[in-house]
DNA sequence: ATTATTTACGTGTGCGCACACGAAATTAGA
DNA sequence: TCTAATTTCGTGTGCGCACACGTAAATAAT
């Protein structure tokens, strides 16, 4: 009663493993009609290869690039998917995977070009991508899938360029929940900054939706009529950010402010010199700055896009393709997590726990 | 450069394949000496057993017993655990594993009784379960690690039971989070209800932990003032429950609840038929009842213990002690998630998800 | 019709390990 | 000292599959 073999097919259709075999892998030298009656009977008792055995015989390795930014310090956010990666990878470690790391400054472009140019897809099974620069990322996926490789992206995805999979968040729905957030609790008739502190105007996407995201909340809830004002402040240093908010503190009655990115822990130190900590602060992303101030409780919330999931989907779903061969979804969207000063430390804990096992 | 295997050991150590087995084993009928030369050289080199090639030589199958209550209807919070346990099964698949379910009536103690007699631990590998009845379930335990299974607790955990893990959440911490979500942009100076509506007095444990962190954050916030009246209300039709909160809303000038389980959608209702919109309401898990009131904005925020992902990391963890033979965590406790309205689809959606790929 | 070429298929080996069986070495028994 | 019992070890086989190789059958070329 157990699973039927591949020497159970060859029996029942009068020929041997090997031409079985040579169906299974869509190999030539089967005659058409012994293929059809071979296939027939695959179908027909439903067989699934042993893969453990496959595995086994086959004595293949397999190999994938994981392509992203470069970890700035040792706990930045592209820590995260690292962690990911190396999740999935001690579960799926039988299989001899070896994941080779591409990573670029996240900030230059032509660093990117630099780095992928020394890449040859052909040289891989498959390729977990964080794409931030949107045109030349678009190119290198189409070189990769050009050559065959299969392309999964995580973290954000560009519009109109075809892939395998997506593992992401809805950005929108993310700076919706952000607007309740916020809105919840706040009186209403006071004014909100909107405060976009992006390092480059390439990958917007995101950015742009969670701004959408968020307004769109106060403009569903009509009973909150609070005043909503985007700041877009370049540039990046403390000093600029501190300049520009002063002068929005003096004009308008500020009683939260939504922040579209991770360098919310800007704002909180502004918030912190400033002493202002009544001002409700929602922003993005657990990383280290951000935390110590989530802490201090001058941020309140802070939405995570679960970058370590993100990565360790992404690689799970390449193994699942390559290496299983089977189907995985176009793309899939992950919760969007809620972190607070009071369960902060579990997702931190989590996280130790994989460096640890490592 | 490949990894070591048996017969490397076996002529490293002027030894026989069969005899390098029986070390790695612990069979006997190996000399004092030569066990020890092998066991230095496995050491030395590291040997790292080819689990796919032995899985495959010994063909052994596992059985497993998934021990949790009934599914009452088709979307109550038992279905969560299961379908987890059908995503850890759907990627160890190929190791063989069979699980039983052993379901009992979660209020009713004999019933569980009656369930349990007709189990001989015997027959499994490993048993994961979801323990209700702490007297009789920690009897249960003891009968099965006395015949050397190994038992996993998820859901919630009996103090002073020895087991070989469990998963779950920080009950403490959990109220104390509720505590936050609660306080937040609510006027201090104004009452607020903690509600118990248990159903059974035996597993309060994590009901009482809620209570105390949900409290302990009033304590530690000094400046929020608000008053905190306690509410048990056992029996649990809806009637019950709403006379009971009448005279509470009379007496007291309530502008928030806290339910200290999944049966908030009882007080969600009330609030929805009395129209008090405006009265803040927390409370616990994800099923489908309190997930209407969510959408309607009659609860605020929901705390979820990730069932789903709790029994998940269960069976994951049966499978690496018994199949893969490593350590396990002693516990590992999983992050406190926060659903609202905004947030609640991706939730579900990944569940469907799994439904899905069964 | 005979040979060369192509197409279609069968056979054999090994992946790394588990385990049954049997053989050799050692010790005990007489 | 010789045999029997026991301990200690080696050998062989097979798990299900992938793949190289070899062979038979069909077709083409001469």
């Amino acid at each position: 009663m157990s699973r039927i073999r591949i020497i159970d097919i060859a029996r029942i259709a009068n020929v041997s493993t090997g031409t079985v075999d040579r169906v299974l892998h869509n190999r030539d030298g089967v005659r058409e009609a012994t293929r059809k009656r071979i296939e027939k009977i695959i179908e027909e008792y439903d067989y699934q290869p042993d893969i453990i055995a496959g595995a086994l015989a086959s004595g293949r390795s397999y190999r994938m690039l994981v392509c992203m930014p470069d970890i700035v310090n040792a706990h930045a956010f592209w820590k995260f998917p690292e962690l990911g990666v190396k999740r999935a990878l001690a579960e799926i470690q039988h299989f001899d995977i070896r994941v080779d790391y591409l990573r670029f400054d996240q900030h230059s472009k032509e660093d990117f070009l630099k780095k992928t140019a020394g890449i040859d897809p052909k040289d891989y099974d498959g390729i977990l991508f964080a794409p931030v620069f949107s045109d030349v990322s678009a190119e290198f996926i189409g070189n990769c899938r050009g050559a065959g490789v299969p392309c999964i992206l995580f973290n954000s995805r560009i519009e109109g360029v075809e892939i395998d999979g997506f593992i992401g968040q809805d950005a929108f729905q993310s700076g919706f929940l952000g607007g309740k957030l916020m809105s919840y609790g706040l009186p209403p008739e006071k004014d909100l900054l909107i405060v976009n502190l992006s390092l480059r105007k390439d990958n917007y996407q995101h950015i742009i939706k969670r701004e959408r995201g968020f307004r769109s909340y106060f403009e569903e809830h009509s009973d909150r009529v609070n005043n909503l004002v985007s700041v877009n402040i370049n540039g990046g240093e403390y000093n600029r950010v501190a300049t520009e908010l002063e002068k929005k503190f003096t004009e308008l009655n500020v009683a939260g402010i939504f922040v579209t990115n991770s360098r919310v822990h800007l704002v909180a130190r502004y918030l912190a010199e400033r002493g202002s900590m009544y001002v409700r602060l929602v922003g993005y992303d657990l990383i280290p700055k951000s935390i110590e101030y989530l802490q201090r409780e001058y941020i309140d919330f802070l939405i995570s896009q679960s970058p370590e999931e993100q990565a360790y989907l992404g690689l799970r779903q390449l193994f699942s393709m390559v290496v299983l061969k089977k189907q995985v979804p176009a793309a899939v969207l992950l919760p969007i997590d809620i972190l607070t000063k009071e369960n902060i430390n579990y997702y931190l804990k989590f996280n130790k726990e994989y460096e640890q096992s490592e």
